[in-house]
DNA sequence: ACGTGCGGGACAGCCCGTTTGT
DNA sequence: ACAAACGGGCTGTCCCGCACGT
C-alpha cells in the first residue's frame, strides 16, 4: 500500500475544507472542479474517486462551513449572545465570506440546486437556528426554537447580506451596528 | 411580423422584464442568453442587437426587477408599513421568487458578478433601504434611512431567505411570523 | 420622383462592379452584403431592392467580371495573341486578382456554390475560350475551339493559379514565362 | 470506450484525412468544426483537444491532401509521366474532387486565408512541383524544376479547373485530351 | 489513489442573409 | 432607399464525468 492507512478519508476533508471556502468566496457556480483540485493541488481526475458527483462535493462543502463556522462563532460554550452578535455582525464577517457563514454567503443559490444540495442547505439553517437558541435561552433545555432566535436569526443573516450589497462602506457600517443593538 | 416604430424598446423590456423573473426564479447562473430568449419567443440570435453583453442585460434586469417589486409592493402611497410587511413577509413571497424582492431571490449571488451587476444591487439595495423609510416615518420627508429601518430591513430580507431554507414549512411560516410582529 | 429615371440601373451596376472586384479580391466566400454595401456607400437594407439574393449577384458579378477582364486584355481586336499572353500572364496580374481574370481568381470556388453561380462561372469559362480562339485563329470565322486553344487557356490560368500559390518569387515568375512561351 | 495509447494521434489523423476530402468536396469556408465533427462521428466539443485553432486543422488538412495524392498519383516509382498525366488528367479525378489533387480542388481559395494556410497551399504547390519534375527527368537527380515542367504543372492544373467549370461535358473531355496530348 | 486524457454538451459573442416596415 | 430586427450558424472555450494507465 502506498498510501497510509486514512489517506483518502484525509484527502476527501481536504478537498471538501478548500471547496467550503471556495465555495463562499466565488459562489456555488464559481467554483470548477478542475479548479478547486488545483487549488489542492492535485489534477482533476482523481475528484471522483472522492466523490460520485459534483454535487455530493457541494452538499459536504455547505454542511462542513456550517460545521466549521459554528465551531468558531457559535460553539464555544463560554461565548455569550452578545460576542456571538458582535462576531457574526462584524466588519470582518462581512469582509470575508469565505470564512463566514454559509447561509449568508450562499443562502440564495440554494433554491437552484438539487434536492441534495438544498438539502444540505436546510440542514445548515436549521442547525445555525438551534445553535443560536442555545446562546439565547443559554439555561434552558428547551429544542424548540422561540420567536426571539427566529427573529434574531433573520435580522443576521439579512443583515450581513444587505451591508455586503450596498456598495457604501458607512452605511454597511451603520446596517450591522443596528442589527447588533436591534 | 411587424417592426412598428419603438419596437426594438418594446422588445428590449420584454427580455429584460423576462430575464428579470427568470434570474429570480433561476438564480443569475441559471439563465442563458439561448434560454432567455426562446422564453421570449426568439432565437438567441438577435440578441446582441438589444445588449452589448449579458452582463448589460443582468444589470438591467437586476434594476427592472427591483423596480418592479418597488411598484407591487411598497409604492403605493395608501399602503401603510404593516400591510408592506404583511406583503414581503408573506408565504406567497416565499413560494414565488420570481416575482419576489430581488435583494432576497439573488443577494448572495451579487458578489461574485461583474463591477456592472455589482453596482445594480447596490443600487437595489438603497433604494429598498430608502422606501422602506418612507413606510417607516410617512410624516417626514428625512431623506436619511435612520437605524429601525435598516433593522426592519435586515429582519425582512433575512426572514425570507431563511423561510426558503429552512425546508421545513412549520418552521418557515413561524420565521415569516415572527419577523412580522419583531 | 426623387431619383432621376435610370438611377436604379445605374446603382446595381455600380454594385456588381464592386463586388465582382470585391470578390476577386477576397473570395466568394470573403465578402459579404453588408461589407459590399457599405464598401459601395449605401446600407445593407437596399440590397435586396436590387437582387432577390446574394446568389443572384454572385452571378451577376461573376458574369460582369468576366466582361470586364475580356473588354480590357482579350477585346482589343488589334490586340494579338502575344500581347495577350504577356498581358495574362504577367506579375501584375498575378499580383492584382482584383481586376484579373475571374477564373483565375475563383475557379475552384465554383464547385460548391448554387446551380446559378456555376452557371455563370460556365459562361465565363466558356466565353473565355471562344475569345481567346479568335487570338489564336484571328483569319478564321470557326466557332469552334481547337486543341490548341485549349491547351493554352489551360496554361494560361494554370500558371497564374500556380504562380499565386507558391509564395517563393523567383519561381513564380519563372512559372509564368515558362506558360508565356510555351 | 477505450482510449489506448496513441488514440489521439489516431483521432487527430482520422480529423485531418476526413477534413482533407470533406475540404476537396465543399471547398475551404464549405466545411465548419462542427460539420466535420460529425462527419467522424464525434461531437465539436472535444476539437479543440486536437488542433488550436480551425486554421491549424486547415492547414494540416491541406498538407495530408497533397501527401495523399502525391503517394496515389505521382509517387509509385514504376510509374511514368504518361501514366501520370493520364491520371491526373481522367475524367474521374475531375469528378471526384474530394480524392484528387488539392490544388486543383482550392487553389484559389488559398490567397484569402491566413499565413499559416496559405504556407500549407505554397508547401504543397512546390511539392507538386518537385514531384512532377521527378516523373519528367526521371534519370536526372537534379532538384531544380525546369521550364518544361512548370509549363506542365500549369497546364494539369489549369485543365482540371477548367473542365470543372464550362459544365460541357464533350469540351471537358476536350480539354483533358488537349492537355494530355500537348 | 492519483494523473492524464478525452468525449459530449453547453454557452458567449459575433456575423450574416433576409424580411418587414418606414 | 434605409433602418431595424429576426433566425440561424459558427468559433473558441469551459466543464463534467468517465475512461484509461501508473
Amino acid at each position: 500500500m502506498r498510501y497510509p492507512r486514512g489517506h483518502k478519508e484525509e484527502v476527501r476533508a481536504v478537498i471538501v475544507d478548500a471547496a467550503s471556502r471556495a465555495l463562499r468566496r466565488d459562489g456555488l457556480a464559481g467554483v470548477s472542479v478542475p479548479a478547486l483540485m488545483k487549488e489542492v493541488g492535485l489534477t482533476h481526475g482523481g475528484f471522483y474517486g472522492h466523490f460520485s458527483s459534483r454535487d455530493e462535493l457541494l452538499a459536504a462543502a455547505v454542511l462542513a462551513g456550517a460545521e466549521d463556522t459554528a465551531k468558531r462563532s457559535l460553539g464555544a460554550e463560554e461565548r455569550g449572545l452578545q460576542s456571538v452578535k458582535d462576531s457574526y455582525l462584524s466588519r470582518s464577517h462581512v469582509d470575508d465570506p469565505a470564512h463566514g457563514c454559509v447561509l449568508a454567503a450562499l443562502g440564495t443559490e440554494a433554491r437552484s440546486q438539487s434536492a441534495r444540495v438544498r438539502h444540505a442547505f436546510g440542514e445548515a439553517a436549521r442547525g445555525f437556528l438551534r445553535r443560536l437558541q442555545r446562546k439565547v435561552r443559554p439555561e434552558s433545555d428547551a429544542q424548540r426554537v422561540d420567536d426571539e432566535t427566529l427573529s434574531l436569526a433573520s435580522r443576521m443573516v439579512g443583515a450581513v447580506i444587505l451591508a455586503r450589497l450596498v456598495e457604501d462602506e458607512r452605511l454597511a457600517e451603520r446596517i450591522l451596528a443596528a442589527a447588533r443593538r436591534g
